[in-house]
DNA sequence: GTCTATAGGTTGATAGAC
DNA sequence: GTCTATCAACCTATAGAC
C-alpha cells in the first residue's frame, strides 16, 4: 500500500474507478491509462482487450463479494430468519465493501443490460440468486416461489440503484439521505425488506385502501 | 401509423428503441440512421448534436409519465392512501407504457448516473420525487421524513430495475417471472412496497430474528 | 515489461450541392 | 429538407525497438 503498486493493479484501480464514474463504455482505454499513468500498449499486453480488462475488474470485486454472501448465508444455518438472509445478501456490499470506489462499478454491473454483462451476471449472480431464492423460500413456507423471486428482484433493484446513486445521493435528497452510518443503512433496509417479504400473498393491494 | 413517419419522428423513434437496448454511449448516430433509415446528415439538421438527440428522446417520454403521475396523485385526493400514491406513481409505467422500447430506456435514464443524465433526473424527477415524498408523509404520520425519502429511494430502485431488466426476466428467472400480466404485477408491487412502507420505524431488524 | 509509433477503424459534426 | 463527401478527433489493438 504504502509502495507504488505494480503496473497490472495500477491499471485494475483506475479502470475499477473509471468504469464505476462513467460508466463501462463511455470509459476509453486512453482514460484508464492516463489516471493510472502508465503506457497505453500496457493494458493490452496485461490483459488482451478491453473487454478482458472489464471482465478482469468485475470479477475482482464480485467473486469477494458473492463467496462472502454465500459464507454468511452457511453461517445462519438451515432455519435462518428472512432477517439472517438478507443480511447475508447485504452486508458484504453494504457494510463490508471498503474501497469507495467499488459500489458504482458492483451497480453499474446490474444496471446495464447488455450481451456482455448477461455473460458475466450468467456466471457470478445466477447461481447466487438460486441459493438466496430457495434460502428464502424455506423462511417463508406460505409464499409460492415466484413471488419470492419477484420480490427478490425487487430487492436487487434496490440495492443496485442504493450503489449506483451513493455519490449523488446526498445532493439529491437535500441532505437527507446518505450512506455516512452504514450499519443504521443495513437496518434500514433489512428492515424495510423484510417486512415486504413477510407480507402475505394474495391480499389484493387494494385492500390496504381503508386501512389508513 | 400507416402512413411512413416523418424524418424526425423516426429518428426519435429509432433513438428511442436503441439507446434503450444499447445505451447511450453504446448507441452511435450512424446505428441510428441506418435503423431509422434516413441520412446521417438528417440528425443534426433537425437535433443539433447527440446530446440534444438524447434529450428530446428522454422528455419525449418521462414528461407524460410524470404529468400522469401527478394526475393520479391529484385524483387520490388530500387522504391518500399508501396504496393509492403507489400506485400513482407505478401506473403510468407498469400499466399504462403501451411502447415496448420504452420501458428499457426510462431504467437507462435511473440507471446510468452521469453528469448530462443527472441533469435531466434534476429537471425531471426532482420535483416529482418532492410531490410524492410530500405525499407518503401525510399518509404515514408516524414515519420521520428521512426514512420516507429512503424507503423511496428503495422504491424507485426496484421499479427501475423492472424496468430495465424487463427483455431478460423471463429467461433470468427460468420463466417464473415476466411482464405477461401487468395487472397483476401492478398489484404485486403495490402490495410488497405498501407493506415496507408501513412497517414502523425503529424496530431493529434484528427483532424479528426469532419470529419465524 | 515497458515504451514509441502507427495501423485501421469509428465517431460526431459540417460544408456545400441539389 | 435531404443528400454526398469529408474532416478532425478519437478509439482499440498491435508491431517492433529497447
Amino acid at each position: 500500500m504504502t509502495e507504488r503498486a505494480g503496473t497490472k493493479t495500477r491499471i485494475l484501480d483506475s479502470a475499477e474507478k473509471l468504469f464505476g464514474e462513467r460508466g463501462f463504455d463511455a470509459t476509453s482505454l486512453r482514460d484508464i491509462t492516463a489516471e493510472a499513468q502508465v503506457n497505453l500498449a500496457a493494458v493490452n499486453y496485461h490483459f488482451q482487450s478491453k473487454e478482458s480488462l472489464m471482465e478482469a475488474v468485475i470479477c475482482r470485486r464480485i467473486e469477494p463479494v458473492n463467496r462472502r454472501r454465500i459464507e454468511l448465508l452457511d453461517q445462519a444455518g438451515e432455519n435462518a430468519s428472512v432477517e439472517d438472509i438478507l443480511r447475508a445478501f447485504l452486508i458484504p456490499v453494504v457494510l463490508e465493501l471498503n474501497l469507495a470506489g467499488v459500489a458504482p462499478l458492483i451497480g453499474r454491473c446490474l444496471a446495464d443490460p447488455s450481451q456482455f454483462l448477461e455473460r458475466i451476471f450468467r456466471s457470478q449472480f445466477a447461481p447466487l440468486s438460486n441459493r438466496f431464492a430457495e434460502a428464502l423460500c424455506r423462511a417463508l413456507p406460505g409464499l409460492p416461489k415466484p413471488e419470492v423471486v419477484w420480490r427478490q428482484h425487487f430487492l436487487v433493484g434496490a440495492m443496485t440503484h442504493l450503489l449506483m446513486w451513493k455519490p449523488y445521493l446526498k445532493e439529491m435528497t437535500g441532505g437527507l439521505c446518505d450512506w455516512s452510518d452504514r450499519e443504521v443503512l443495513l437496518d434500514r433496509a433489512v428492515h424495510f425488506f423484510a417486512t415486504g417479504f413477510r407480507a402475505p400473498v394474495g391480499a389484493l393491494s387494494a385492500a390496504g385502501k381503508d386501512l389508513n
